[in-house]
RNA sequence: GGGCCUGUGGCGGAACUGGCAGACGCGGCGGACUUAAAAUCCGCUUCCCCGGAAGGGGAGUGUGGGUUCAAAUCCCACCGGGCCCA
């Protein structure tokens, strides 16, 4: 271990920079900066808020922390390192900057976290925030702290219930395309202007003003962004919990601890996210995110374009609603599959089998029902995941009904099997099995028949030749050959040959007798060439080789060719067997038939999405409350503004009850609030006169904070509003180059890929309901995405298997063997973290060699984008920089500035202006590790030149002081710099500008290539146009001897960058 | 299985729109200072070959092909690593 920072060092200059200074410097500063204030930021009216008047503001965020209860390691603050450089930068370029940290302290995590200290939530929650604030404190960060919140403080909660409000008297109008309060649908339904036709509670459609009132609170309650819903959950009753879906293995079982997880209807509050499908997908456009973020957005809400089908039962009364991507195929539909679940299954199932069913198909089940009944049992016993991932065996059995195909009119059989999920569009398939996989499987395993609807080019021209050959007899050389040579030519349609062959087949002449002068446009090349083409099609349709002409043609004629291929074809290609779309290719076939259906009235175009509603209740203590309570009839009510917050009431046992037996299925999910005995019930007048209610016992999901926290940050302290329209609309206006608005508020999001989709998506909702209700000015929160790449480590194992302390590893000289006293060890690597025994803790680093040195070295690492290893012993390189800056400024001696007063010379201003320049277009584009690397030449320049005239050296700290704030400003304060003296800081002081005068040499280096490869340099002057370029070139001493006796065919120049002479 | 990203010295990485591959840092080697070491400073460091040296030659950005006067960069196929979906 390197002893750089060690100023125990008797010899050592009184003044060196090191860890000990550092940490000096370090301490002092950020005492400083929290004195003076130097990172509040005031909002529009707030004391301070003059100077930053008219200033282009900038928003700049980091991704909602969660405070952990074992502290951080130096991946958590890169993120955060690199959004303090932005906006210190920012600072320096004359933006009114927005920079805050705040905690996301609510969840399972922090709960969990207590049960195991036990300690109550509050408790654990507040010290773990400490420590973090303490901890990032640390690393200098400039964070407004008057802005700190946390998800946990009650005057943050209130705000996060109010919105739940806000949502839940919200409803969706289609029509106009945004949520509107929901007394304007009382309204629309009073006037009579829109019917009030519900399915469950107002069957007969009758008018409002005849309904009572526990119909109407129905209807309108069925209609609100925030709704009451018999869900399923992943009730899991050994840990006492719901479970995500993320958070159960593919076996259907707990993730943690492999419990059993029952599936469960719970009555549960739902966000209705699926009224905004259009628009999240839609408004991904105007946001500037990565692509793959975007990309992954639109898959998880995955827009499917296609059409509903309504089969009718071939018995009549009842219909089978299906949705397909794939209308064009609705020909091929030879049977359909419900879901086990399916509503209709019960209704359509006859008394007995039809005469004459296959054993295959009952599942040896006497009846329907009684194959149906032992069927259902099977499927609830697995998960939707298993569900899908069996795709080799697939299982189904036959319901005894028949629908029948709207198009072909054919009696089509109807399965249930559980590859149909019933949360997937109707729940309910056509199967083609010609041309969908899963189908095709199932209808093999089951015998079912198919139909060849859609034809790849080729089997388009195969069946098109078994049409035009009457007699095989005739072709020399048998089908199969014939075929090939005809595919083949027809499919190349080169040469003028489609013409011909089809000429010639018509007049039934032999293809193989086709007379090579009549398709021959360049002769001589049509002979090889074809045999050539025929070679490879032989090859292509080898598995037809042994198939007699007889069944070819009857595959073809009997559309049965997929079946013969032995796979299903899922490609777009030429509708067949579909008379009104025989012909057409994939997309306008699609869209025909979306028109024929329509036209028949059996179908009609839809656009439909995966995304489903966002389940919004958790059996939690340590949560959100809900600002509802319940009526003795069951029915909910939102509690008033005024009485918000709804505390949680402090518990003793706030643990969910754990069944230690591992539960079984028939125990209910119960809410750990249920024992807040007190609390449970509230009287209150909510324009009924004083009543007793039930207040609702599930908590909110971690992600309700984190849905609008970053709005939170704009105007904490504000106890009338979650934040004042005015400061609102200061922060979150965006504006690009020209001026015009952009959709999203926040400048600069940064933050882990890992919330790529739910974070992302549920804030967007969250924001859009927030703007079409008015409380906020801009469509989108975020505008700009950034994802950082993680900090890995190596781990080490020994000859057990077990993790040993990595700090405590020797490598060999060669690095590639490892040992802990001796004992071998193997390497791998991963994430940082506990388990693995790699993390390093950013205090580490502080204590050896200072906060700066941190900050350099994770941003030097490499782009932050990408995940890139840590290495400690890498550290001592930007530490020496720091050093040696130091040096060249600062006379070690005696802390006294070392500069002269001298101009620079011509070399060192050159230097200085192109570095500069190219520092600041770094930090513009967060290519910090570029940055860093122009202000170490420029240092190194120094060094070399010896002396540092104060120009230089005033530069070099503002340039510095983004990256490494605490020695900037020590060395500012040393070297007596204006912004230092007046302003007690140059966190205000404007970043350097490149003169462009000095960016561009009188005289460059050209390189000259022959054929590609550099060869000679020349110096041109900086202006050179091409032609004075090759002359120079041509004319060089060492270029002529290299060309002698070769004669020069082109040269190509490029001013100011090289020559490329061809010769030969 | 599908989609997205990625592959450059011993290591982290640089080369922004195709135009001098290897900036900068680590490590390594040599030197200065020192009684010595550490620290610091200076020099060298892609690989291979020829040469005592100065210098010269060749190969080279995962592999194979292609486009181009010119490819780490663009296109195709394959191999390896990562992430997401199934």
């Amino acid at each position: 271990m390197s002893n750089t920072n060690d100023q125990a060092s008797p010899t050592a200059p009184p003044h060196r920079y090191g860890g000990a200074l550092a940490r000096t410097i370090e301490s002092r500063w950020q005492a400083l900066w929290s004195e003076r204030g130097i990172f509040r930021t005031p909002n529009p009216g707030e004391a301070g808020s003059e100077r930053f008047e008219g200033l282009p503001k900038r928003y700049i965020l980091d991704m909602f922390p969660y405070p952990s209860g074992v502290g951080l390691h130096v991946g958590h603050p890169l993120g955060y390192i690199a959004t303090d450089i932005a906006a210190r930068f920012a600072r320096m370029t004359g933006h009114l900057t927005l920079h805050a940290m705040g905690y996301d302290a609510f969840g399972l995590p922090a709960e969990q976290y207590a049960v195991q200290t036990g300690q109550h939530p509050r408790v654990t929650t507040e010290r773990n925030i400490e420590n973090m604030r303490r901890q990032l404190r640390r690393i200098g960060l400039g964070h407004d702290d008057h802005r700190s919140v946390a998800t946990t403080d009650v005057a943050f909660y209130k705000w996060t219930q109010w919105i739940f409000l806000q949502i839940y008297n919200a409803w969706y109008d289609e029509a106009l395309g945004r949520a509107r309060p929901i007394g304007e649908l009382i309204a629309v339904f009073e006037s009579g202007a829109a019917s009030c036709a519900h399915e469950e509670f107002n069957p007969g459609g009758k008018p409002w003003k005849e309904l009572d009132a526990r119909a109407r609170a129905a209807i309108v309650d069925d209609r609100r962004l925030a709704y009451l819903s018999e869900a399923p959950v992943n009730w899991c009753p050994a840990l006492g919990t719901v479970l995500s879906n993320e958070e159960v293995t593919a076996d259907g079982r707990s993730e943690r601890g492999n419990f059993p997880v029952y599936k469960r209807p719970l009555r549960q509050w739902m966000m209705r996210i699926t009224a905004y499908c259009r628009r999240l997908l839609d408004d991904l456009e105007g946001v500037d995110w990565p692509e793959p973020i975007k990309l992954m957005q639109r898959n998880w809400i995955g827009r499917s374009e296609g059409a509903y089908v309504t089969f009718p039962l071939a018995e009549g009364g009842e219909s089978i609603e299906v949705f397909t991507t794939r209308p064009d195929t609705l020909f091929g539909a030879t049977y359909m599959v419900l879901a086990p679940e399916h509503a209709l299954v019960d209704s359509i199932v006859p008394g007995a089998w039809p005469p004459g069913v296959s054993g295959r198909w009952t599942g040896g089940a006497a009846t329907p029902g009684g194959a149906v009944a032992a069927y259902r049992a099977l499927a609830a016993s697995k998960s939707d995941v298993e569900r899908q991932v069996e795709t080799k065996e697939k299982s189904g059995v036959f319901t005894g009904a028949y629908a029948i195909n709207p198009a072909s009119g054919e009696r089509v059989p109807v399965f249930i099997a559980d590859y149909v999920l019933m949360g997937y569009g109707t729940g309910a398939i056509m199967a083609v099995p010609a041309h969908d996989e899963r189908d095709y499987e199932f209808a093999q395993q089951f015998g079912l028949p198919m139909r060849d609807v859609v034809y790849s080019h080729t089997a388009m021209l195969m069946r098109e030749f078994t049409e035009l050959i009457d007699d095989p007899s005739e072709l020399p050389e048998g089908w199969f050959n014939g075929m090939c040579d005809y595919v083949g030519m027809m499919t190349t349609g080169a040469y003028g040959a489609q013409e011909a062959i089809e000429r010639v087949l018509r007049g039934r002449a032999l293809v193989a007798e086709v007379d090579q002068s009549e398709i021959v446009n360049e002769p001589g090349s049509i002979g090889e060439s074809r045999g050539v083409i025929r070679e490879v099609w032989t090859e292509a349709l080898g598995h037809l080789r042994d198939i007699t002409w007889d069944e070819i043609v009857r595959r073809f004629r009997e559309a049965d060719y997929r079946r013969m291929r032995g796979e299903a074809y899922t490609e777009p290609g030429t509708a067949v067997n579909s008379p009104p779309i025989d012909g057409l290719e994939t997309p306008q076939a699609k869209k025909r038939m979306i028109e024929w259906l329509g036209l028949k009235g059996i179908g009609r175009g839809a656009v439909t999405f995966k995304l489903r509603d966002w389940l919004f209740s958790r059996q939690r203590y340590w949560g959100e409350p809900f600002p509802i309570v319940f009526d003795e009839s069951g029915a909910p009510h939102a509690l008033p503004e005024s009485v918000l917050p709804v505390e949680l009431p402090p518990m003793e046992h706030f643990a969910p009850e754990i069944r230690e037996d591992g539960g079984d299925a028939d125990s209910v999910p119960a809410p750990p609030l249920s024992r807040a005995a007190d609390w449970t019930t509230v009287e209150l007048d909510l324009g009924e006169g004083v009543k007793r209610y039930t207040r609702e016992l599930n908590t909110m999901p971690q992600w309700a904070g984190s849905c609008w926290y970053y709005l939170r940050y704009l105007d904490p302290e504000n106890d009338q509003a979650f934040c004042d329209p005015a400061v609102e609309r200061r922060w979150m206006t965006t504006l690009d180059a020209k001026g015009n608005r952009l959709p999203g508020g926040v400048d600069l999001y940064v933050g882990g890929a890992e919330h790529a989709v739910l974070h992302l998506l549920y804030a967007r909702f969250w924001h859009k309901v927030l703007f079409d209700l008015g409380h906020v000015s801009c469509p989108e929160p975020f505008q700009r995405l950034f994802n950082q790449g993680y900090i890995q480590a190596y781990a080490y194992k020994d000859a057990r298997g077990v993790y040993v302390d990595a700090e405590s590893v020797e490598e060999s000289a060669d690095g590639k063997r490892w040992t802990i006293g001796g004992e071998p060890l193997s390497r791998e690597y991963g994430k940082m973290g506990k388990s693995l025994k790699n993390a390093v803790a950013p205090d580490e680093i502080c204590d050896q060699y200072g906060a700066d040195t941190l900050r350099l070295y994770e941003m030097y690492l490499g782009p932050l984008e990408q995940s890139k290893p840590w290495n400690t012993r890498d550290i001592v390189g930007v530490h020496r920089f720091l050093q040696r800056l130091w040096r060249c400024l600062i006379d070690e001696e005696t802390g006294r500035p070392a500069v002269t007063d001298e101009a620079p010379d011509a070399e060192t201003n050159r230097l200085l202006h192109r570095t500069i320049a190219g520092v600041r277009e770094d930090l513009e584009g967060l290519r910090f590790n570029t940055a860093i690397a122009k202000l170490i030449e420029l240092t190194n320049h120094l060094t070399k030149s010896g002396s540092t005239p104060r120009a230089v050296a005033e530069a070099v700290t503002l340039m510095l002081s983004p990256l490494a704030p605490h020695i900037a400003e020590e060395l500012a304060e040393r070297l007596g710099m204006s912004g230092a003296r007046e302003n007690g800081s140059i966190a205000y002081a404007p970043f350097p500008e490149a003169d462009a005068s000095l960016l561009v040499d009188d005289e460059v280096e050209i390189p000259v290539q022959l054929m590609g490869k550099v060869r000679a340099r020349i110096m041109m002057p900086a202006g050179a146009d091409a032609e004075a370029m090759e002359a120079a070139a041509l004319a060089d001493e060492s270029v002529r001897r290299l060309l002698d006796g070769k004669t020069v065919r082109k040269v190509v120049c490029i001013p100011g960058r090289m020559v490329n002479i061809v010769a030969n």
